[in-house]
RNA sequence: GCCGGAGUGGCGGAAUGGCAGACGCGCUGGAUUCAAAAUCCAGUGAUCGCAAGAUCGUGCGGGUUCAAGUCCCGCCUCCGGUACCA
């Protein structure tokens, strides 16, 4: 009678837990006795209106079994969940409803937490937070202010408060004007004209990740690029510090690796190019001798960026940004019209647009020309989309012989290609190199470089840079690709920047800003009557009411701030606030921070890889710098969980006459339609399972094998249909069975095809381990005659004991899907025994407890009966520990090769010597057989292993 | 193009250089049942064989080793990311 029903059980154990606070986390961990502290982290997810995907509760799931395995090994652990609740999607829907986006993004969170009760987690839901709660933005909103307090110094390293900065004689002279001036531009937090994304037919300016191929995601409009006055963030000042912190962190190595390559770290040389006419070339030569580069190139100058100085003698031409300030100075008058054509063109496109689709090059010449330092031959100066105007100098020396970009563009207009490192000898186009007909990248033996001839040009590069240094004509430079992080939204909901702007008699800004006081923080947004675009590239919160919009503080009349914080910005520091989610005198309390932080274990999806764990890395290490934290690093171990796709698809395609078309024959035309062998149109079709059959290495139609079907999972997505909703599995099968299949579907860091059949599978287990404990043809809930209060046989003792070492080593490695599996096995090899002891029924039910909570409850009080406390549960139960001793046998089966391959087993008592194996081996009947006639040239034993014999 | 990751039964996957395919799904047979579901038991890489067993087998081609899914060299395919950063 008694069944498995987990949609009453679960209900029922949740609210258990909540009643008795089971998983509430001590304010501080009690480290007594060598206890751990642990801070087990999940990324946060952002409340969409679609509730819980499938794929959230694959990485909360391995976090939670983690939560509550350190628990019952007696460590504190600090497991919270919160949200991202700011964001777009919320926004969208109040232009559309009139509903304030705070209703949504509540009635969403609402959902959310509902759903993740609903699988059982662990979290100390009293820390829960939502980055859009008031008493949390209050300290986004103090930490911007730090940031706006903090200037790099960039010889020490180390951010410091503005008032620190050293005010150089001549801007103290000018008076406290200037002063401010000069600190605004140092501030971490500082305001420059950015472009950004107008999209006029939307009246929205838009994110980079909503403009597809300069139109709009949504609607297909055309996107410009416009400046506009942005908060930005120095985030480049910290570069170094963040391409080095990476060295001491326990991630992935991709993910480091994406993270090094975002910040792009080169290093090569800045020289300047004499752009003076030729006779007046040897005279500034002359002039610059000895002296250093200064900071800012004087007029006469091109100053370029390069990694391969030990290519300069190679330099046929320069080129320049569009945007580049000189370029004006550079364009000659006969090309002038051409070369504002040019920048004109360049200006509609995005850095991303100029970089995407065929790289044809394209590029105008200034008429003027640059002479290159080494030789003292001019060289033509090009204007050319190919080069960034925000990275190096904006202006390169071109070496086409030794870049592929540069050879490109000086094929396509005729310009010389001189080579000038000869490829080694086994280089497959070395002629053509050595012709100017191809282009090398490589290092080699330097050629046409003067007094470098003949040496090798990875030594060259620092030699012509030294040398370039002592003729004051360039030095060495490091250069990032990192840039700074434009930071300000034209959006409504988001946190509103703690800034005012001072503003004159007209209402005016004079261009004076001043922090919020800490006492008058939060800054909460203003209620707006509607929440639709007005057409113009500003802020909604421009149309705030005046008594939102300007305050008077100490007789002066500001205006607020009116951009708003990225979705970025909760995100950065949501880790700090779990630990002390309640303090409203400081961001953290330090004594917490110092005993909680830093995570132990952080698990979320790949997509974040650069941008919100480079973002929070550099928020925590100004932190850091400013004392707030005492870690220099947030996330000491990383985890990606993979995606979840869903079920495998069988796809067949037919031709316009419903013909089928093998998949070997379907390929893709120029505009990515499918399209059969001869080029007409062929369409997918799913295929059912049933109707295909493996041939080879491929499937095929049952009917005609000839046609072959494309078999793959695919990212689920609403518009493919195939999304899984948790929901409708908790109710099918229940929670134990969705968080236990996600975690038996392989390893956690792989991406894994959705299968509802495997769902079946793990409850099936599910059911066997209830059936092995309950007795489920009595009326009443009670125990299974068959277990007994009486001790493990010695085999049952092997297995119960070499269960908990399993599960407990391959839980501790993360290893779940394998842990899973020996669990099963033990409850295969106990469903078989007729006497069940009590004491592996316990054990496994405890076992079984992270992985699937409310089952091993109920399997437990169960087991325990009425005289257990009120509040006895097995998640707080200790976890077991195996005897060593329980799993030695007394004699063991040894594998005997010969020549590698298996030829027999042969039993021996366990810790024989290897003389005893060997001898066991060669004695038995089937090899001695193998043996007869042949020469035994080796013999090899592993111990407890296997043994191998070589002959001849 | 470049950078990651992965290729093992019908499927998901397991294997400190040491018995390839644990565990689960599916499938086959049997028990139970009036019957079915559920459950339990047995089998299940391929080929040959009545069987004992033999041969082959971890994307492909080489190599190292007594021994390779695992290490090395060279390829192929798929998935994901990325896009002229001088």
């Amino acid at each position: 009678m008694p069944r498995y029903n987990p949609a009453e059980i679960e209900p029922r154990w949740q609210a258990f837990w909540e009643r008795h606070k089971t998983f509430a986390t001590p304010e501080m961990p009690d480290l007594a006795g060598g206890k751990k502290k642990r801070y087990i982290l999940d990324m946060f997810p952002y409340p969409s209106g679609d509730g819980l995907h499938v794929g959230h509760p694959e990485g909360y799931t391995a976090t939670d079994i983690v939560s509550r395995f350190a628990r019952m090994r007696g460590d504190s652990v600090l497991h919270p969940m919160g949200f991202d609740a700011f964001g777009l999607p919320a926004e969208e829907h109040a232009i559309k409803t009139g509903e304030h986006p705070r209703i949504q993004t509540y009635r969403n969170i609402e959902t959310f937490t509902r759903q993740l009760k609903m699988l059982g987690f662990s979290y100390d839901w009293d820390r829960s937070l939502a980055t859009t709660d008031e008493g949390y933005f209050r300290w986004t909103q103090a930490i911007f202010l730090v940031l706006y307090d903090t200037w790099f110094d960039a010889e020490r390293q180390v951010g410091r408060p503005i008032a620190e900065l050293p005010i150089p004689a001549e801007i103290a002279a000018e008076g406290p004007a200037a002063i401010a001036r000069y600190q605004d531009r140092q501030r971490l937090a500082y305001q420059d004209d950015a472009l950004v994304n107008w999209c006029p037919a939307l009246g929205t300016v838009l994110a980079n990740e909503e403009v597809v191929d300069g139109l709009s995601e949504r609607g297909a409009y055309p996107v410009q690029r416009i400046p506009l006055r942005q908060w930005m963030l120095r985030i480049t000042a910290y570069a170094e510090r963040l391409e080095d912190g990476l060295d001491e962190l326990d991630w992935p190595a991709g993910i480091k690796k994406l993270q090094r390559d975002w910040i792009g770290r080169s290093s090569g040389a800045e020289v300047d190019f004499y752009i003076g006419d030729q006779a007046s070339f040897a005279g500034w030569m002359a002039s610059r001798q000895g002296k250093p580069l200064t900071d800012v190139p004087a007029g006469d100058v091109l100053r370029v960026y390069t990694t391969r100085p030990d290519t300069l003698y190679g330099a046929t031409y320069m080129v320049i940004a569009p945007e580049h300030p000189l370029v004006d100075a550079l364009t000659a008058p006969s090309q002038a019209a051409q070369v504002k054509a040019y920048r004109d063109q360049a200006s509609f496109k995005s850095d991303r647009e100029r970089t995407e689709g065929d790289r044809a090059k394209t590029g105008v010449f200034t008429g003027s020309y640059a002479i290159n330092p080494v030789h003292g031959q001019p060289i033509p100066i090009w204007v050319a989309d190919y080069v960034l105007a925000t990275y190096g100098t904006g202006a390169i020396m071109a070496v086409p012989a030794h870049d592929i970009r540069d050879f490109e563009f000086a094929v396509t207009f005729g310009l010389p290609v001189v080579p000038v490192i000869e490829p080694p000898a086994d280089a497959n186009d070395r002629d053509q190199v050595l012709a100017g007909k191809a282009c090398f990248v490589g290092s080699g033996k330097v050629i046409g470089s003067g007094e470098f001839d003949g040496r090798d040009s990875a030594d060259v590069k620092a030699e012509i840079t030294q040398r370039l240094a002592g003729q004051g004509l360039g030095r060495e430079a490091v250069n990032y690709k990192l840039r700074d992080w434009l930071f300000s939204r034209q959006r409504f909901w988001g946190e509103p920047f703690p800034i005012l702007h001072e503003v004159d008699a007209q209402g005016q800004p004079t261009g004076v800003k001043r922090a919020v006081p800490d006492d008058q923080l939060p800054v909460k947004l203003p209620e707006l009557a509607d929440f639709k675009p007005h057409g113009r590239p500003e802020p909604p919160l421009e149309k705030a009411a005046d008594d939102w919009l300007y305050v008077t503080l100490d007789g002066v009349r500001y205006k607020r701030e009116t951009n708003t914080m990225p979705q970025w910005a909760g995100s950065c520091w949501y880790y700090l606030r779990y630990i002390d989610p309640k303090n409203t005198h400081a961001l953290i309390d330090p004594v917490k921070e110092r005993a909680w932080m830093p995570v132990d274990l952080y698990v979320g999806g790949a997509e974040h890889a650069v941008l919100h764990l480079l973002y929070s890395r550099f928020w925590h290490k100004v932190l850091f710098d400013r004392g707030h934290v005492s870690t220099p690093e947030p996330f000491g171990r990383l985890i990606n969980q993979g995606m979840i796709l869903g079920e495998v698809e069988f796809t067949g395609y037919q031709n316009e006459a419903d013909e089928w078309v093998s998949s070997r024959d379907v390929r893709r035309d120029p505009q990515n339609n499918r399209v059969d062998a001869r080029g007409s149109a062929v369409r997918a079709v799913v295929v059912p399972e049933d109707d295909v059959e493996k041939a080879g290495d491929a499937f095929v139609l049952k009917a005609d094998p000839a046609i072959r079907i494309d078999s793959r999972a695919h990212k689920m997505s609403k518009s493919r249909g195939n999304v899984v909703n948790p929901d409708a599995v908790v109710r099918e099968y229940g929670a134990d069975s969705l968080r236990l299949y996600e975690m038996f579907m392989g390893p956690l860091e792989a991406t894994k095809p959705w299968s509802m059949a495997g769902v079946g599978g793990v409850r099936g287990f599910l059911d066997r381990v209830w059936r092995m404990i309950v007795d489920e043809r009595a009326d009443e809930m009670g125990l299974s005659p068959a277990v007994v209060d009486e001790p493990c046989d010695a085999e049952q003792a092997r297995v119960l004991h070499g269960t908990i070492k399993r599960v407990t080593e391959d839980t501790e490695s993360l290893g779940f899907n394998t842990a899973i599996a020996r669990m099963m096995e033990f409850t295969n090899f106990f469903t078989r025994c007729e006497r069940r002891p009590r004491e592996a029924m316990e054990a496994i039910v405890t076992l079984l407890a992270p992985y699937a909570p409310h089952v091993a409850e109920e399997l437990w009080q169960c087991l325990r009966g009425d005289e257990r406390p009120a509040s006895d549960c097995v998640s707080t139960r200790a976890w077991p520990q195996w005897d060593e001793a329980a799993l030695v046998q007394s004699e063991i089966e040894v594998p005997v090769q010969i020549n590698g391959k298996l030829r027999g087993k042969v039993m021996v008592p366990a810790g024989a010597d290897e003389a005893v194996v060997l001898a066991a081996a060669r004695e038995d009947q089937r090899i001695a057989e193998m043996l007869s006639g042949k020469t035994l040239v080796k013999s090899i034993y592993v111990p407890g292993r296997l043994v191998n014999l070589v002959i001849k």
